[in-house]
DNA sequence: AAGCGGTCATTCGGATCCGAACGGTGGAAC
DNA sequence: GTTCCACCGTTCGGATCCGAATGACCGCTT
């Protein structure tokens, strides 16, 4: 997505291709944007704030949403962390290996299974977190504040526009 | 990502498991938001106009980017689209499979490979990338013009940033 | 012409990723 | 108390996803 060609370029080729058909492409500009950043984002997270535990995203994504919300159930991590619950199933299987959570099944309701932090997994958070912030603030160091908040908004706008 | 939480209540739980730790909390909203907005529009594009074909998000990108500039060599292909050349082979595989794109061995430079689309992917495309356009103008449907251009705008911002 | 770094696509191993199907459990109806 | 139906986490099958290793191939040197 990040390659070498121009914008206008590459609206020019679409344009051959579709003859007269109108395409939107300031929503498409828009749009694609979204998923570059992410990817570039995720990416460099990964290399940098990650790499030291070899941590994928979604695996710290995973601890993060425990360590703030412990005692939690599957199914709400799940939608917190913004993973199906099969794949949260693989990640946990993951980070239970290497001792970071625990899973436990409910006295009240045998169906539901609680997830927790050991304390292995609370000391890596403490030290991980701010790691990562860190990482944060370099991706958005050539944001102002009000830029910041403008673009929390307008993805959250995003968000909000789909069905 | 997209719990049930206010930003305001996991702000309050961070900081109390961090004490007197200094967090970028604009930084972190601005951040985070990109992630939960790809999630979503990327699930929703597949629910939507990539559901008939059976196409990840993913696969349509390289679908896309050959349609845009074929002939294509792998390498530059994977940058154009985002992925690795590891990710890319597999799902080069996929899409040759169904008959949608032809690998060939360069004769120039029998290292390489050009990738083009078959007139049934030609075909295809020509159907899809306006059904796909629809949907971004869904997505996009509570910005304006002005904040389309904005929010594309901040995004490039943040590329840039990343060393 | 024999080597020799450098580049290319692929393979390999391991971790995500998801929809659908599956077994276990809860609760409500009768 | 049994019969359903809904819900939970896991499993299954198949597609991504990547870093590192691999084997083929290039241009260049000697």
């Amino acid at each position: 997505m990040t390659g070498p060609h121009t914008v206008s370029e590459t609206e020019r080729a679409v344009e051959s291709r579709l003859g007269d058909l109108k395409i939107d492409f300031d929503s498409m500009r828009a749009v694609s944007n979204i998923f570059r950043a992410a990817n570039s984002v995720r990416n460099h997270f990964e290399r940098t704030a990650l790499a030291p535990q070899n941590l994928t995203w979604t695996a710290f994504v995973v601890l993060w949403v425990v360590w703030i919300w412990e005692p939690l159930e599957t199914r709400d991590l799940a939608v917190e962390a913004g993973i199906s619950k099969a794949t949260l199933t693989g990640v946990l299987n993951t980070l239970e290996g290497r001792g970071w959570i625990l899973r436990e099944r409910s006295e009240q309701d045998r169906r539901l299974m609680n997830v927790t932090l050991t304390t292995s997994g609370r000391r890596l958070m403490r030290r991980l977190f701010p790691a990562l912030n860190k990482q944060e603030r370099v991706v958005a160091a050539k944001l102002s504040t009000a830029e910041k908040k403008s673009l929390a908004s307008l993805l959250k706008t995003v968000m909000a526009s789909i069905p």
